[in-house]
DNA sequence: AAATGTAGTTCCATTATACGGAATTTGATT
DNA sequence: AATCAAATTCCGTATAATGGAACTACATTT
């Protein structure tokens, strides 16, 4: 009962997932079937076989295989009218996962504390790849659902987590990950090149703190810092959000330090009960 | 962007799995896979390699490949001290899955509706096997977290939503789940045997209603009904649930007539969304 | 209603991949 | 430092995945 997540690369098939650090090892027939689920996964819509086909470099009979065992375990869910989406078995395993992840737990008093001292919405997250994915939330009005954000993937270019997250990376990775970035404008501050994200990232570096400026969603900041293991295979960071016209930029900045030291806080836990070193 | 989830059966490996229905294809290397995944998602505690192996049937080298396999996926995660845990990829599919799930979506209006006329938790659900999962959840007092129950596997037998799934069963598929149940007390009031089961299946059968009279936890009641496909190739259900200190039998039976319309409109709209048939 | 086209599914000889017993390394314990 | 147990790697063999082609079912058109 001691452990967080290590890095687990995994470079998604079809869409735009990252391999960052190591080398990356074959995983075989499993690697191939979940390349499928990702395809799946990464669509918002269901998708027929065909359009599968298309994201997918496998053949008709081989993808046909493989859908068909995603299904009968479960995986997937394969509707009358031909099209697959995700299936609900997943929504087990996640739910064990979010309860069962040490991180998490750890995290939350922490979490709990600095929506106290702000009164806006806190996140945490870990790096996966390019992507940030939402590992806990705590806010005040509980106006959005469930799953909202809960793991939610989002870009790393472009939210406070992801940033402060990069920034901890070491710089060959940070350059592994930038460079499987494929960078798409969301609002008028989006950062969509590798340079304008790296000249970012030392800023950040410098100052211990990520700010999205409205970059992911128009009317929409947030201050974050980084959370890290001593040998960075473990990399995340946290968050607090708020809606532009209620969150002046100095008020975010009057925060910054506030993030920094949860961020230091629950690094000072994860090392007290995860034991020293990697 | 129309189907709900279809049957869908899978034996746990070392758990306690159901395989109802349809006779169970071969899934190959990616059902092995997957069984191993669901050792350890099944466990509450973090699994050494050791503990693993003593669940699993596989021998050493082939379950180390595989658990590696699963790692390096991000399906699973291995701490520093050689404890796997279920890893937060899955968070990331499960958001799909929830945010993708017709069900879900078609019945939240209702399960709101639902929660405003009795004051209490509403509950939606489906069954997998012998397990039921729940797919949603709507309450007042925010007290509990998001996870708390969305995505949790609970037994068929002593729950509300699980006993009504089982009643819109075809009776050979019944008989099929029920054979799979490994019945535990879990209060005074938990059925233990099948023919108790069965007996109470006629009951739910006749009144379309189920009842969890302290069956699973105790102090906690509630009322169900069942939602089905009409080839009940999709079962499921949905519940008012509530504290026994506050909630009388008679309290609760007054809502199941709610409780069963409820049931009704979502039918309704599953078949005017999903097309008629099957 | 029959015809045409497209999407989905099955088949099976070939080949690549998973298997698993045994040897090796790692790391904890006294 | 020595001992033991747990985790990991190795590699010849057996099995399961592969994928092109043939087939079936469904939808759309005349």
């Amino acid at each position: 009962m001691d452990q967080v997540e290590d890095s687990a690369d995994k470079g998604g098939a079809g869409a735009d997932e990252g391999e960052p650090t190591h080398s990356r090892i074959d995983t075989g027939t499993l690697g191939k079937a979940i390349a499928v689920l990702d395809i799946v996964a990464s669509a918002d819509q269901p998708m027929r076989f065909t359009d599968i086909l298309a994201l997918s470099d496998q053949p008709r009979g081989t993808l046909h295989r493989q859908l068909s065992n995603l299904v009968e375990e479960g995986l997937l869910s394969l509707g009358r009218d031909h099209s697959y989406s995700v299936g609900i078995r997943l929504l087990k395993f996640a739910a064990r996962a979010w309860a069962g992840n040490q991180f998490r737990v750890i995290a939350e008093p922490h979490l709990r504390a600095l929506h106290d001292l702000t009164g806006e919405t806190v996140h945490l997250g870990v790096l996966r790849g390019n992507e940030v994915i939402y590992l806990d939330k705590v806010e005040s009005r509980q106006a959005v659902r469930m799953y909202s954000q809960i793991g939610n993937a989002s870009p790393v270019y472009c939210t406070g987590v992801g940033k402060a997250g990069l920034s901890a990376l070491p710089d060959a990775d940070l350059r592994t990950v930038v460079a499987t970035i494929k960078f798409r404008r969301f609002t008028d501050s989006t950062l969509t090149t590798p340079d304008a994200l790296l000249k970012e990232i030392e800023v950040i570096r410098a100052s211990g703190n990520a700010y999205d400026r409205e970059e992911h969603e128009p009317g929409i900041r947030c201050v974050a810092a980084p959370i890290y293991s001593a040998d960075r295979s473990f990399v995340g960071g946290l968050s607090v959000t708020g809606p532009a016209y209620r969150i002046s930029m100095e008020l975010l900045e009057s925060w910054a330090v506030l993030v920094r030291n949860a961020a230091g806080a629950i690094m000072d836990d994860m090392g007290a009960r995860l034991g020293p070193r990697t």
